[in-house]
DNA sequence: GCAAATTTTGACCGATTGGACAAACGTTAG
DNA sequence: CTAACGTTTGTCCAATCGGTCAAAATTTGC
C-alpha cells in the first residue's frame, strides 16, 4: 500500500503529516524550497529522512500539500470583505485582519512571498484560476461601493493589491522593518501603531471627495 | 598575484567582473542565493566555471559584492528626499520614482527581497547601520513638515515603511499582479494605473486635516 | 499470544554542487 | 624567437542532496 497517496487513513497517518507540514512550514519558510533540505525538515518533525518520505513521497509533494493548503487560509479574509457593512468598517476590518496574520501567522506569508518571488512555478495554475476569480468578484463589490459614493473612486485591483502589500511586508520584510524601527520603537508595539498608520492612510485616502 | 582580492587593475578584469556581476544579478534574483549555481552563472556570463571563479573568489564573494553595490543605487531615491520643495510634491517625487524603479530594476528588488526574506544573513550590519540611520534623517525631515502642517501627523517610519512595501510590490510579486490583472489589464500600462492609484492613495491620505 | 500489517531506520546510491589545480593558451616586451 | 605574465579550461574532488531499499522494530487485529 502506498498510504502517502490515498489520504491517510489511521490517526497516527494524520498526526505525522500534520507534524510534518508544521515542521516544514517553519524550515520553508526559513530558507526557501531549494534552500531548505529534507534532513532539516526531518530533523525539525523528531523523526529521521527515511521515515519521512514514508508519508510523503518527496520533498515537492510536501511543499505543495503546504501550499495547497495556506492558500485557502490565505485569502480567506478576502473572501470575507462583504457587501452587507459599512464600507469604510469593511475595508478597515480587511486591513486589519490582513495585519493580524502578517503578525500572527509569518510563516505562512513568507512561504508565500517565497513562492511568488521564485515565479510561483508551483501554484500559478491557481493565481490565475480561484485567486483571480475571487479577486474579480471583490472588485465588483468595491466598485459599488464607488458607484454609490461611499469611497473615492480609484482602481479597486491596485487598491488590494496596496493592501496586500502594505500589511503583509509586516511579515515578509520584519527584520527590516526591526533592524530600522530600533531596539525601543521595534517591539510588538509595531504592529499598533501600522494598524493605527494604515487605518490612517487608507481611510483618509479612499474618503469620497464628494 | 591574487587578482580577484585587490582592485581590479587592467581593463580587462575591470570588464569582466562587470559581466559577471550581470549574470549574477540575472540568476540570483530569479532563483535566489541557494537556488543559483555558479555554473550557472558562468554560463549567463560566457565563460567557464573556473574562469569565473578566477575573478571572483567564491559564490558568496559575488553576492556581496553584488547586495553592497545594490544597496547604494536603492537607497538614492530615499537620499534625494529633500526638504527644498514642496512637501506634497516631494512625496509624489519619491513615489514615482520608487515605482519606475520596480518597472526598470525588478531583479534588483527581488535580489533584495530574497535577502530580507532569509533574515538579511549578509547586509544586517548594513541594515541597522547605514540604512536607519538615512530613515531616521529622513524621518525628522518628514516631522518637519507634519509640525508645520504641510501633510497630515501621522507615523513617518511607517509612511515610509507602506511606500517601499506599495512600491516594490509591483517588482517582486509582479507574477501575482499580472495574474490577478489578466492578459487584458496586466500589460505595460500596470505601472500607470498603479502610478495613479497610489499618488491618489498617499496625496489624499496625508492632506492635512486642518 | 501471535501473525499480519504498519512504522522506523541504517546503509547506501547517483546526481549535483562549490571549489581546487595544473596544464594549456594567449599576449606582450625585449 | 622566447621568456614572463595574465587568462582560460578540462579534470578532478569532497561534501551535500533527494531518494531507495531491505531489514528491524512496533503496533494492530484476532
Amino acid at each position: 500500500m502506498d498510504s502517502a497517496t490515498r489520504r491517510p487513513r489511521t490517526r497516527i497517518q494524520q498526526e505525522k503529516r500534520e507534524l510534518i507540514l508544521e515542521a516544514a512550514l517553519e524550515v520553508f519558510s526559513a530558507r526557501g524550497f531549494r534552500g531548505a533540505t529534507v534532513d532539516q525538515i526531518a530533523e525539525a518533525a523528531g523523526m529521521s529522512k527515511p521515515n519521512l518520505l514514508y508519508y510523503f513521497r518527496s520533498k515537492e509533494d510536501i511543499h505543495v500539500t503546504l501550499m495547497r493548503r495556506l492558500l485557502d487560509t490565505w485569502l480567506a479574509p478576502l473572501r470575507d470583505l462583504d457587501d452587507i457593512g459599512d464600507p469604510m468598517t469593511e475595508l478597515r476590518s480587511y486591513i486589519r485582519r490582513k495585519l493580524e496574520m502578517a503578525r500572527d501567522f509569518p510563516r505562512e506569508s513568507r512561504l508565500f512571498a517565497n513562492e511568488i518571488l521564485q515565479g510561483a512555478p508551483r501554484i500559478m495554475p491557481i493565481l490565475e484560476g480561484d485567486m483571480k476569480a475571487l479577486v474579480d468578484e471583490k472588485v465588483e463589490v468595491i466598485r459599488g461601493w464607488m458607484r454609490a459614493g461611499k469611497i473615492a473612486r480609484t482602481d479597486p485591483y491596485h487598491l488590494i493589491f496596496s493592501i496586500w502589500a502594505t500589511t503583509q511586508h509586516y511579515a515578509d520584510f520584519d527584520v527590516q522593518v526591526r533592524a530600522v524601527l530600533g531596539p525601543d520603537r521595534g517591539g510588538e508595539g509595531r504592529f499598533e501603531d501600522a494598524a493605527r498608520f494604515l487605518e490612517q492612510l487608507f481611510l483618509n485616502g479612499l474618503r469620497p471627495t464628494a
